[in-house]
RNA sequence: GAGCCGGUAGCUCAGUCGGUAGAGCAUCUGACUUUUAAUCAGAUGGUCGUGGGUUCGAUCCCCCCCCGGCUCACCA
C-alpha cells in the first residue's frame, strides 16, 4: 500500500512537470469555474487583415476619434506580460494583429481569466483600435473570451517549425507558425481559380470523369489497383482522364476541361507525388499549334493575375514568360543542346553510339522513336530553362496523337518546358479509329513483351472513334508543376497539402 | 529499388576521442500598465528513433530495422 501511494506521489510530480497534463489541469480548472473552454458563442465582425486596411493611414489621434468597434477571433500566437497589462498577437485568416489587454480595461475577473490563457489557444476579443508608442495598430481590449483551448504546445516564435517531416505529417501546424507557407497555398487556390476562369471564358466546359476506371488508359504509366466489392470488379484509379474527355467531345462537348488528381504507382521524389492535379482540355477543329499559343496566353494570363508580372525567378535563377516563347523540334533541340551531327539523327546505329557515350541505358532492341527521345532528354530537357516549346515527337511514343500529314513518322504533338521540367503536353488527336485500333495493337504486342506501362486497348473508346471524334486539339498541364513555378517551390511536396509520406511509426 | 546525409527536452540546436546529457525559446513560480524574439530572478522538463552486439559501462563504436531529406532510377 506505502508502496502504491509513493507511486501515486511521483505519477503526480510526473504530471505537474508535463506541459500537456499541466494543460489538462488548467481545463479542468477553467471549467471548475463554470468557464466552457470550448465556447462557441462569438461572433467576429471582422479580420486582422480588415482592421489593418482600414486603419493605414490612420495616426493616433485619428484612431482615437473614429469611433470604430472590432470583434475579432483568432489563435494567440505570442503574448509578452507586464503585470496588470499585456500585449498578445492575435492570428486569424486574414493575418494577425496586437492586442493590449488590461486589467483596467478588462476588469479583474476578465484579466484574471486572460493570465489562464495560454500561447496557441483561440480567443474572442472586441475592442477599439489605437496606436501604440511605436506606432503599432493594436486592439485594445473591452472583452475576451476563451474559444478553444489548446492544451498541446506551438514550436517555437523565433525559429519556428523547420523539422520537413513534421511539417509534412502535421501541415496544420506548418500552416499555423509558418506564414510564407499558407501564403503558397493561397496562391496555388488563386493559380487553379484563374486557371478556371480563363478556361470558362473561353467558353470550355468543366467536367468530372471517373478517377475509378476498368482500363487505366489515356497515359503510359503504371495504375494503382483497387477493388470493388458489389460489382466483384477490378477497377484502376485513373492515370489520366483523356479517354473520357475525348469520349465528352464525341457526344459533342467540343470544349471540355477537367482539373483534378491523377494517380501513377511510381516514384516519389521532388517532382513526383502518387497522385498529383492535372488540368487536361480538349477542343475540337483546333490543332496541337492552336494550343501552343492558348497555352503562351493562358500561363501568362495566370502569372499576371496572380503575380503581377511575367518576369519571375525560380531557384534564383530568372525565368521570362514574355511571349512568344521558343519553338524547337526535338530534332533541333538534339542537335543545337547535345552538339549532335544532324545527320546521326537517322542513322540508329550511330544514334546507339551517341546513346552509349551519354551512359544512357537502353535495350539494344529500343526503336529509333524512343533512342531519339531518350537523346533529347538526355541532352536537351535540362537546358530548356526559359519556357520552350519542343514539337515533332516521334509517332512510336505518342499512341494517341495524329500523325503528321507530311511525315507519318512524327505526330502533331508538343511539349512545354520551363526551368528544365515538362510542364504540358499536347497533340492534335488521333481520330481515325482504324489507325488508333493499330496503335492499341501495337502497345499491346509491347504490353505482351513485358512493357508494364505500354496502353491497354479500350474497345469502348475505338467505339466512340467510329462515331466520329471531330478534329481536336488536347493538353495536359502539370498543375503542381506550373505551382511549384509560380510559387519558386523547390519540392512538389511544398505545393501539396499532404504528400505522401509512410505513416507515422506509433 | 540503390547511394549519401540526418533522427538528442514541446520547438530550434549543441555535445559526449565510451563514464547514463546542455543552451535558447516554450512551460511553471515571482516582479513589472505601451511591448515587438520584451526584460529580470528562480525552477521543472530527456527510455539521446527501435532492437541487438562489443564493453565493467553505449546517446557516442559495430550490425539490423524504422522514419525523413537529397541524388539516381521510374515518370509528369
Amino acid at each position: 500500500m506505502a508502496c502504491s501511494v509513493e507511486a501515486k506521489g511521483i505519477e503526480a510530480m510526473e504530471e505537474k512537470s508535463d506541459i500537456l497534463a499541466q494543460r489538462r489541469a488548467k481545463l479542468d480548472e477553467l471549467r471548475n469555474e463554470g468557464i466552457n473552454p470550448f465556447a462557441n458563442d462569438f461572433r467576429a465582425t471582422h479580420t486582422a487583415a480588415e482592421v489593418h486596411a482600414a486603419h493605414t493611414d490612420h495616426d493616433a489621434e485619428a484612431l482615437a476619434d473614429c469611433g470604430a468597434h472590432y470583434a475579432l477571433a483568432g489563435r494567440i500566437m505570442a503574448r509578452r506580460d507586464f503585470g496588470k497589462a499585456a500585449f498578445l498577437q492575435l492570428q486569424d485568416r486574414g493575418g494577425r494583429c496586437q492586442v493590449y489587454v488590461a486589467q483596467e480595461q478588462l476588469g479583474e475577473d476578465a484579466f484574471a481569466l486572460y493570465r489562464k490563457l495560454d500561447i496557441g489557444d483561440i480567443v474572442g476579443v472586441t475592442g477599439t483600435p489605437f496606436r501604440t508608442k511605436t506606432g503599432e495598430l493594436s486592439l485594445r481590449a473591452a472583452s475576451l473570451q476563451l474559444l478553444t483551448k489548446s492544451i498541446l504546445p506551438l514550436p517555437e516564435k523565433w525559429h519556428g517549425l523547420t523539422d520537413v517531416e513534421t511539417r509534412y505529417r502535421q501541415r496544420y501546424l506548418d500552416l499555423m507558425v509558418n506564414p510564407e507557407v499558407r501564403e503558397v497555398f493561397k496562391k496555388r487556390s488563386r493559380i487553379v481559380s484563374a486557371i478556371r476562369d480563363y478556361m470558362v471564358a473561353h467558353d470550355f466546359h468543366e467536367v468530372e470523369t471517373p478517377m475509378m476506371q476498368p482500363i487505366a488508359g489515356g497515359a503510359t504509366a503504371r495504375p494503382f489497383v483497387t477493388h470493388h466489392n458489389a460489382l466483384d470488379m477490378t477497377l484502376y484509379l485513373r492515370i489520366a482522364p483523356e479517354l473520357y474527355l475525348k469520349r465528352l467531345v464525341v457526344g459533342g462537348f467540343d470544349r471540355v476541361f477537367e482539373i483534378n488528381r491523377n494517380f501513377r504507382n511510381e516514384g516519389i521524389s521532388i517532382r513526383h507525388n502518387p497522385e498529383f492535379t492535372m488540368m487536361e482540355f480538349y477542343q475540337a477543329y483546333a490543332t496541337y499549334e492552336d494550343l501552343m499559343n492558348f497555352t503562351e496566353k493562358l500561363i501568362c494570363h495566370v502569372a499576371q493575375e496572380v503575380l503581377g508580372t511575367l518576369m519571375i525567378s525560380y531557384g534564383g535563377q530568372p525565368v521570362d514568360l514574355t511571349p512568344p516563347w521558343d519553338r524547337l523540334t526535338v530534332r533541333e533541340a538534339i542537335v543545337k543542346y547535345g552538339k549532335v551531327d544532324p545527320a546521326v539523327l537517322d542513322d540508329h546505329a550511330a544514334l546507339l553510339q551517341v546513346a552509349k557515350k551519354l551512359e544512357i541505358d537502353v535495350e539494344p532492341t529500343i526503336g529509333h522513336g524512343k533512342l531519339l527521345l531518350e537523346v533529347f532528354e538526355a541532352v536537351a530537357e535540362p537546358h530548356l530553362w526559359q519556357p520552350t516549346f519542343i514539337t515533332q515527337y516521334p509517332t512510336e511514343v505518342s499512341p494517341l496523337s495524329r500523325k503528321n500529314d507530311a511525315d507519318p513518322e512524327i505526330v502533331d504533338r508538343f511539349e512545354l518546358y520551363i526551368v528544365g521540367r515538362e510542364l504540358a503536353n499536347a497533340f492534335s488527336e488521333l481520330n481515325d479509329p482504324i489507325d488508333q485500333k493499330e496503335r492499341f495493337l501495337a502497345q499491346l504486342a509491347e504490353k505482351e513483351a513485358g512493357d508494364e506501362e505500354a496502353h491497354a486497348m479500350d474497345e469502348d473508346y475505338i467505339r466512340a472513334l467510329e462515331y466520329g471524334l471531330p478534329p481536336t486539339a488536347g493538353e495536359g498541364i502539370g498543375i503542381d508543376r506550373l505551382v511549384m513555378l509560380l510559387t519558386d517551390s523547390a519540392s512538389i511536396r511544398d505545393v501539396i497539402l499532404f504528400p505522401q509520406l509512410r505513416p507515422e511509426k506509433q
